[in-house]
RNA sequence: CGCGGGAUGGAGCAGUCUGGAAGCUCGUCGGGCUCAUAACCCGAAGGUCACAGGUUCAAAUCCUGUUCCCGCAA
């Protein structure tokens, strides 16, 4: 088939190389704008456009897709069917009817809970335990369309955002191609969701990691490993951003107010959360790297009785 | 040149302001204690103080340039 793929981040990507390796002809790869990044402002090409240009696909980066030249742009294309991962904006009418197959979304949860930009992480800082990834036709709504494929995924104890991340951009990938492949040969069956049952989640903003330390210890390791590796769960010590990248409920125990340093040995940080104590076991001070408790305290004296706090 | 922090034995840090003998907490190795130990005690090895210039009788420390790491911002 004649495929134009839009999409951007590394979640896309793995997506994109599948539907080039079933042989199928991309013709052209749509991303957002190359954005500066970084501490030198550099700029740098989206994933999607780094890997659509090693296999030789044209790229075309509109700042608004849904302005009638880039409509008309894609149109010259003649594309059987459009798939969109992660593309990051809101596609138009126009284009979800220009192609005979339609739009087709790989969306990284089982819809129709999780609509919305950020359902990988939302999976993880609710402490869910099983999760998925559903392709589903493009209607015009937020992730409305009717569903095609579905699978599920469990998620694992020590699951971060970015390990889920990982796996389900590699079980979203695989379910693409076979999605592709069922609307090809007039096997795909279109449900459509119920839209009772939907809930929504927006993008992860940075403040989400300002740990507030009364809330429950459980709630917030489910906060650290779902921002993690961005944005990070972080906290307040001497002054200092800490980012807190692994940490551990260790009781239900109350020693002390909400965010209290309760406990100090070689190799452990216990700190006071709500309803227990939770084991900081790898941090990161502003300015340092990411390192253990353990090698943490072999440089830093901290105190029993220290306060962290929100910033 | 967006703002800021940093580079010191294998790890994490202090020392830099106020130049003048390399320090702390660990790790490693050897020995001791112990039923035993990741615990404790004793001892040892290990560093061109990021790199390149400069100032000085003397530079980890002051000046100039470079490289790399990190936080913020985007």
């Amino acid at each position: 088939m004649r495929v134009i793929f839009m999409g951007t981040p590394d979640f896309a990507v793995g997506t994109l190389e599948a539907i080039v390796a079933a042989g199928h002809e991309v013709v052209l790869a749509v991303s957002q704008p190359d954005k500066a990044v970084g501490r030198s402002k550099a700029l740098k090409y989206t994933p999607v456009k780094a890997c659509a240009l090693s296999h030789g696909i044209e790229v075309y980066q509109p700042r608004r897709v849904r302005e009638a030249e880039c409509i008309e742009h894609l149109r010259k294309y003649r594309p059987d069917i459009i798939i969109v991962v992660a593309f990051g904006q809101i596609i138009p009418k126009e284009i979800l009817e220009m192609p005979p197959c339609g739009c087709i979304n790989v969306h990284a949860s089982l819809l129709p809970q999780y609509r919305g930009a950020a359902p990988i992480q939302w999976a993880v800082i609710n402490g869910d335990t099983i999760t998925g990834v559903t392709t589903m036709r493009m209607a015009e709504g937020i992730d409305t369309g009717d569903m095609i494929l579905k699978e599920k995924v469990e998620l694992r104890v020590d699951e971060t955002g970015g390990s889920l991340f990982e796996r389900l951009a590699d079980v979203g990938a695989r379910l693409c191609v076979q999605t592709i492949a069922a609307i090809e040969n007039g096997t795909a069956v279109y449900t459509p969701q119920d839209h009772g049952a939907a809930t929504h989640v927006g993008k992860i903003q940075k403040e989400l990691g300002n740990i507030d330390w009364s809330r429950t210890a459980e709630s917030i390791e489910c906060l650290i490993r779902g921002l993690d590796p961005w944005p990070s769960a972080y906290t307040r010590l001497a002054d200092k951003t800490l980012k807190i990248w692994k940490a551990r409920v260790v009781s239900h125990e109350i020693k002390g107010a909400p965010g209290t340093v309760v406990g100090v040995d070689k190799k452990h940080i216990f700190v006071q959360a709500g309803n227990g104590v939770l084991d900081l076991l790898e941090i990161q001070l502003e300015g340092k790297r990411r390192m253990t408790a353990e090698t943490f305290l072999n440089g830093f004296a901290l105190e029993e009785g220290e306060k962290l706090h929100r910033c």
